[in-house]
DNA sequence: GTTGTTTTTAACCATTTGGTTAATTTTTTC
DNA sequence: GAAAAAATTAACCAAATGGTTAAAAACAAC
């Protein structure tokens, strides 16, 4: 495998990436990837053999990328509030890097949920580790109706929204200004770091009664 | 237009609204449609021309449908956390009924925002109006940090989040149990009505700090 | 620099698919 | 109940598209 052949695969991974990504699996031609890849479209099958193959190493690329700073995160010892903002942090840094990320992703979940959740097995993303953590870290949880779960969908929703609504959000609330939405997306970063310590406050600090008024 | 003509169209409407709210308009094929209906193909052209033109009226009609219950609400003269409730309480009955619209809606935003929002203006819906409305019931927003934008994309945000993560996020935090799931959102509306209602309890009764510790 | 191997290309193929057409059946009109 | 209109169907068409192939070009080995 030479200089060459590497260049040549690098140039259609990166090619692959942005087709797939921009329309996915379905609405993503073989002729544009291999276009804007600048090559003969026979080299596509040559390297990946079938359009499904190439989209399946696109997208575990992706998701890798992804799911190794998740991983890396869980597995440090931060607070939980100091690990709840480094995910937000993350991912709206990811996702305003990447903004088609998002609603791919969420492509997939519908399309093919298993696929994704063996990767996150082999990418050594375990549920009940985060589960355990947040228990352990807020031992008011285990009598409160804000369980792990609801708190997970609270961090994630309120991260997640504003990029996969993007085009719709930016458009109905910022005057369609790019600019503006960047901003408004920056300072949203402090903003939930700043709500989720603040609502963490009171639970973390363990004998509490049992249904903490400030929840998320 | 005779009540033949009627049966026919109603049953070419529900199998489109079908197929393409699951696959999407590229996924979608006219032939799948067709068989599901029980017709020919040919009467789908014939009822709306083409593929493109039969899309728009699905999309529009779902988009009506759900947009029609959001302007309603927005004109009653509820109280915010009413309002909120009203919201979170509809969207999880809608979703939870038709678990494929938000990913299908969200797929469009992407793929053809403008459309959307020319949609949104043709059934009443001013977001500057929503904005206002927050901006007047909660004055203590004007000089937080929590902005009228911050506070819509939190609840849509955590509204939203386990309906259009569920494939993943009920195999990997529920076991993919489906009714266990379908209780967690049921129990997640009033858990999130509640938390509304907490948070802003402290804001809306007027004179206060400036900076409210119960956001969301 | 000839030979063998790998990479690249242009031309081609088979299938899928949205869409059309011309004929047939059903319904309406009078 | 005959004529006109509308609805329905089977057969067909053209374009798009994923994929293949055989030959050419580039490279490596000696």
């Amino acid at each position: 495998m030479n200089a060459l052949k590497v260049e040549t695969e690098k140039k259609i991974i990166e090619a692959a990436k942005e087709v797939f990504v921009e329309k996915g699996l379905q609405g993503a031609r073989m002729q544009e990837i291999a276009d804007r890849a600048g090559i003969n479209k026979a080299l596509l099958h040559y390297y990946f053999r079938s359009k499904d193959k190439l989209f399946d190493a696109i997208f575990e690329n992706i998701m890798s990328q992804m799911f190794a700073v998740v991983a890396e995160n869980i597995r440090t010892d931060m607070s939980l509030p100091e690990l709840l903002g480094a995910f937000v942090e993350f991912y709206n840094d990811f996702f305003q890097m990447n903004p088609f990320y998002p609603q791919f992703i969420f492509h997939e979940i519908w399309q093919n949920p298993d696929r994704l959740s063996e990767i996150m097995k082999s990418q050594q993303i375990a549920p009940a580790e985060i589960v355990e953590k947040i228990q352990q870290k807020v031992p008011a949880i285990n009598n409160s109706d804000l369980t792990a779960e609801h708190m997970i969908a609270n961090v994630l929703g309120m991260t997640l929204f504003p990029h996969i609504a993007r085009p719709l959000f930016q458009r109905v609330f910022f005057n369609n200004d790019n600019d503006k939405y960047s901003r408004f997306l920056s300072e949203r970063t402090d903003f939930l770091k700043e709500l989720m310590t603040g609502a963490l406050m009171g639970a973390t600090s363990s004998e509490m009664n049992n249904k903490p008024d400030e929840d998320f």
